[in-house]
DNA sequence: TGTACATCAGTGAACGCGCGTTCACTGATGTAC
DNA sequence: TGTACATCAGTGAACGCGCGTTCACTGATGTAC
């Protein structure tokens, strides 16, 4: 089959990416990812010059895709000649682009726990170039629609409504990760489908049912601090 | 003086909880470990069984104090003679109680993160009972207190509205965590204050400052999406 | 075209290090008579 | 009270394992004349 990949470097990146993302770095021995991918265990360092840097391309690669899925998204929202652009279309764009970026991609799901370590490194380069060039320009392209369809929003209070909206979106996704790993019949699954029901549901319904919510809360929050200004 | 501690259990459990809250779980060395508390590499396995059994002992320790700091809060609220308990009361000790024991805590700030860890861990068991004995009492009280002072709310209503508040809360104590091990003259330091100017504030002030926000912006949602019926 | 050599992707085995854990031990405290 | 023994908290040194990495190597491809 056309899919099967036999350039050695991608097929290491891919076991990767699934294995880190469900194990975490320190739990993924190179010897685990080599034979994943079918490869020497030398040829991560051959490749990559070591298991940091291996890692840190995974991320990237899974970024840049994420990244520009968001870029897209918004611009759609704001190009439609259909319908003007408004504070709901931008909000759910951002939520509802992260929360499929993240959870539809069958090994992506703990990829916001990937992220996590990787904004923690001290690398300290690293960290500066990947948060300048994955997180901020998705920032900025979301504040600056926010500001465009309700002028009357101060950068400010968009810096906090963001914050309480990208909070949600991690915690959803979180939720649905942790549930993910867990099974069926366990008593941890059954508690937390009874406190949360949404779990209960197919990814897809979930997806739908979290992105409604977050977007109907955070307008409803926007909509009575925030107004609108007729002139 | 009389903080010294001289039973070398308690030694241990000190050292580990800042050790793991600075570094997690896997960075940290059982020689690391008894070096910080002054007593021999052999200690830990004596006093504990094992690295992984200390780690969850500490957590434990931690939580415990958490969980009933939030309990007392809520007490406090509904209790109060002075004034009639309403949401905004009730949203507001969630918001702040969770706040200040996340971050207040000098080691322990980064708390989410190891807990996020002890959640995942394959052991089962511990997993439920941690799940059972530390989160759900308090979902539990809040959740009743919310219903007790709007009681046109369906429980459903509720745990959508706790797990958007619960899930702002822990984004901004990430935040304040990330910058915190930030070098104050570097790059992402600089960066993320512009992006975001709360975090240039003194941790107290912070606290103010989010915990206003969260209940303002929670409390704006529920009024909107859940108005209180007058009959 | 044929031959000799250089380059290069990829490999298997081995290395050395740091880890969590173990174990035979020590010295102090408690107990029995 | 004095002696002999048992119990126990705590220890230092050593063990063995798994890890990331290294290195001398192979065999295929490219290049020069």
């Amino acid at each position: 089959m056309s899919e099967e990949k036999h350039d050695p470097k991608e097929k290491l990146l891919d076991a990767a990416e699934s294995l880190f993302a469900c194990k975490g770095f320190d739990e993924v021995s190179i010897r685990e990812l080599a034979a994943a991918a079918d490869v020497n265990v030398a040829a991560v360092n051959y490749h990559f010059q070591g298991k940091e840097n291996l890692f840190h391309e995974v991320i990237i690669r899974r970024f840049v895709v994420q990244r520009d899925r968001s870029l897209e998204a918004l611009e759609k929202v704001l190009g439609s000649t259909k319908e003007k652009p408004n504070v709901a279309s931008v909000v759910r764009a951002l939520v509802e682009e992260n929360l499929k970026g993240t959870l539809s991609v069958p090994t992506s799901g703990s990829f916001m726990t990937l992220l996590a370590r990787e904004m923690h490194s001290q690398h300290g380069h690293s960290s500066t170039a990947f948060f300048r060039e994955m997180v901020m320009p998705v920032f900025q392209a979301y504040s600056t629609a926010l500001l465009q369809v309700r002028p009357s929003l101060q950068q400010e209070q968009i810096s906090w409504i963001m914050a309480s909206i990208i909070g949600q979106i991690h915690h959803f996704v979180t939720r649905w990760h942790k549930k993910k790993f867990l099974p069926e019949d366990g008593d941890d699954f059954k508690i937390m489908v009874q406190v949360f029901p949404a779990l209960g549901q197919p990814l897809e319904e979930y997806i739908q049912l979290v992105a409604d919510h977050i977007t109907a809360f955070s307008m409803a929050a926007i909509d009575s601090l925030y107004p609108e200004v007729v002139e």
